[in-house]
DNA sequence: CTCGTGACTTACG
DNA sequence: ACGTAAGCCACGA
């Protein structure tokens, strides 16, 4: 039966997603640095097979230099735009402006 | 159990 | 900026 097929290692990832706030986000390098690991692949892949939404939000994770990197598979995905957008990141070339101040760090 | 591949990356030259 | 290497997890054969 097995709704969720989430696994240790996912349960981590998104225990962190969770805790990012609205109009706040974050990077795979943050995430990974949280873990302790640095398969920042293994995170991105994490959020992919994230099946809650928008319990998961991986549209808040970002890459480390300010790109949007990815959703769902895609990259610069327009839906992850607009719903950054919608938070109130402004994002110009599928690129977020001033990311650094949208940073949200899991002190 | 082992191997190979994919994945929303990052770091280095 | 581009290509390559490193590194972590999950899945399929």
């Amino acid at each position: 039966m097995q709704k969720t097929m989430t696994t240790a290692f996912q349960d981590k990832v998104y225990s962190l997603l969770k805790q990012i706030p609205c109009g706040k986000i974050t990077t795979y390098k943050i995430i990974g640095e949280q873990l302790g690991i640095k398969g920042y692949q293994a995170i991105g892949r994490a959020c992919r097979e994230n099946p809650f939404f928008p319990t998961i939000p991986c549209h808040r994770v970002i890459n480390s230099d300010g790109s949007l990197g990815g959703y769902q598979g895609r990259l610069n995905h327009p839906r992850k735009i607009e719903l950054l957008a919608k938070e109130g990141i402004s994002i110009t070339d599928s690129r977020i402006q001033d990311f650094k101040k949208y940073l949200h760090t899991f002190q």
